[in-house]
Order: C-alpha cells, then sequence, then structure tokens
DNA sequence: GTCGACATGTAAATTGTTACATGATTTA
DNA sequence: TAAATCATGTAACAATTTACATGTCGAC
C-alpha cells in the first residue's frame, strides 16, 4: 500500500499537536481563533482529518497523563513525514502562490530541524521572493500605463506585500543565527 | 428554486469575463500565469465551473464578432450578482482570514461601482484593518516572551503584513479620489 | 512533420461545506 | 439553573484534484 500524501490541513494539524498533545476541539479551536492560515475548523473537516491521520498511522488517541482527556498525539512516524514536508526544497510555486504555507512551515520549524537546514530555507526563501519581487515590478514598470486603475493598485498590493516579505525573510536571517 | 451562491472560484471566473469576453483556456491561462489569487487552473475545475454558471444563467457561450471563437460572455444577471458581491459590507472575518477575496473585490470594482461605493468598502477596508493590527499588536506585546521563537517570528509576519495592508490601503484611498 | 501551445472536456476519488445532532461540563 | 463552552461526531451535498482523453493550429 503507497501512503497516501497528508493535505495541507493534515500537516497544518500534525504541526499542531506536535507542539503539544490536544483534542479535536483544542484544535478546532485554534484555527477559528488564531490568524493561522485559512484553514476550516468546522467540526465536519477537523473530525474527518484526525481519521485520516489516525488511518494513516501519524496519530494517535491517547490517555493523557494526569488527566482523563483523550488527545490526539504525533507518532514517530507522523514526526518524520513531517520534518520531510518542513524541508522539502522551496519551489518558485511556492512563492508566488502559496505564501501562507512557506510560512506555515516556517513556523512548525522550531524544534524540528537543525539552523543548518532553516538557513538553507530561509536563504531560499530570500533568493526566490527577490526574483519575484523583481518579476513583479519589471513588469509592472512596463505594463502599468496600460492598466485600469484597480487592476493597477491591486498589482501595486501585490509588490508592497512582497518587499514586505522579503525585509521580513531578511530580518529573520539575521536574528536567528 | 432557490438561486444557489456562487463560490469565490465563480466570482473570479465571473469578474475575469465582465473585463473581457474569453475562452475557458484563456481564463486557465490568466490563473495558471499570474498571482491572481490562488485559483486553480485545472480543467477539471474551470470547465465545470464554467457550466455551473451557465446553468446559473449569469454567462453564455457566444460567437464572438469577427471570430469563429466561442467565447464566455457575461449576461446582466451576472453582472448583477457580481456587483452585489462586489459592495457587501466588509467584515471582521474578511479582514482575518480573507483578505485575498478582498483585494479581489477591490481589483473587480473598477467600472462597476460607484466612486462613492468604492470610498465606503475602502474606509472601512481602513477601519477593520487598523483594528486589526492593534488588536495582533496588542496581544503581541504582551504575550511575545513566552511564545517559541518561530511562533514569535511568524506572527511578526502577522503583524508587518498587516501593517504593509494598511498603509496600501491609506495610500488608495488618497489616490482614488 | 513534429512539437508546443491552444482548446475542451470527463471520471473517479478525495476533500471540504453546511447543517444537523448529541451530551458533558463549567460559570454566571 | 440557564447559558455558554467543551467535545465529538454524521450525512448530504458540493467542489476540487488528478489523471485521462482528444483534437486543432501554428511555428520551426
Amino acid at each position: 500500500m503507497t501512503q497516501k500524501k497528508p493535505t495541507l490541513l493534515d500537516f497544518a494539524i500534525l504541526g499542531l499537536i506536535h507542539q503539544k498533545a490536544q483534542t479535536g476541539y483544542q484544535i478546532r479551536k485554534t484555527f477559528a481563533d488564531t490568524a493561522m492560515g485559512n484553514y476550516s475548523s468546522s467540526p465536519g473537516t477537523i473530525y474527518p482529518a484526525l481519521n485520516r491521520l489516525q488511518k494513516m498511522d501519524l496519530i494517535e488517541k491517547i490517555q493523557q497523563k494526569g488527566s482523563d482527556k483523550l488527545v490526539f498525539q504525533i507518532k514517530n512516524s507522523g514526526v518524520e513525514i513531517l520534518k520531510k514536508w518542513l524541508i522539502k526544497p522551496l519551489e518558485k510555486e511556492d512563492i508566488e502562490k502559496k505564501n501562507h504555507e512557506v510560512l506555515l512551515r516556517f513556523a512548525f520549524m522550531d524544534s524540528l530541524v537543525s539552523l543548518k537546514q532553516k538557513i538553507v530555507f530561509l536563504k531560499s526563501f530570500e533568493t526566490l521572493q527577490t526574483e519575484y519581487v523583481h518579476e513583479l515590478q519589471t513588469y509592472f514598470d512596463e505594463a502599468a500605463k496600460d492598466m485600469p486603475l484597480h487592476g493597477r493598485l491591486a498589482f501595486e498590493y501585490g509588490i508592497v506585500s512582497g518587499k514586505t516579505t522579503l525585509k521580513w525573510c531578511k530580518k529573520v536571517i539575521k536574528e536567528i543565527q
């Protein structure tokens, strides 16, 4: 049987319960209350996902010690697959369309990957983001005059957002080492 | 029969073909090549969506004049529903989790809504965004010291992003009137 | 004359949404 | 003790992904 690839939601859940074993409800709360991604927090999404992850043998439901709560805990196989996802090389598409996924991966790296790997990740992020901003800017400079007002303004938003991301990335590289 | 609500993808398609009647393939290209949202460009997504929109009587397939191409064109009913979506009051949730949807709506407003309505939209965006950034900042100031390094840095990203959005919003308000 | 881009679709499996449903526990 | 929150799920439906499938047209 070929191991199926977890979805982004699955990884988000894996990352969360790696930080701390918790109930499905707590996970739902986190998705609902925090700005964490845009993941759905409805029971119809979370509970089936938790069942998926159990079937994939990546998490398990256990009795929390010192409590009577049934919490989900990540298994070693889950940690491994999570780690692989975290250090997967960044691609152009991640920068262009999956910004939030990149940030989510960074947020979960904390205790899971080495400083060296974090630096590799961030440097690559910086490089790709620099190229991306440059491409946007180049295109904008020649096409702006022909764009409808709102299209132009929305495009400008893309540019300032990209620049902000880049600035953040550079700051983090300095701060982390 | 109750009219079903179009999905976000449906609105993205409606907005696109409102700007210019085009083929399904051209729409796919736009989604694939531009940074426009994170909408899927696979045929299995676009063509069923186009069929949905036809069934909802919001678009039609016509022979383009001066060409033999079959293009999709928005109908009056489509324009109406698009307009309604554009000027729908912004809510807190739109700011916290649906940034890209807000921007998409702004991008499509161009010729469809009055300047007055645009200003209302932007002012409300500014207000909500200001509150949001303030909330983030307040929470951060007291919680930062207890956050794991990566969590803290990712949170900071949320704050600088929010501030960038706010700055953009203020600039646009000035520029548009 | 073949390669890449144009152009449009379908089918199966998976995933996600919406709405419903239930019951325990805490707190005002 | 009533309301809110904790806690977990199911069922029906809708939407998306992935893979397959086909055919045209223009450029090199």
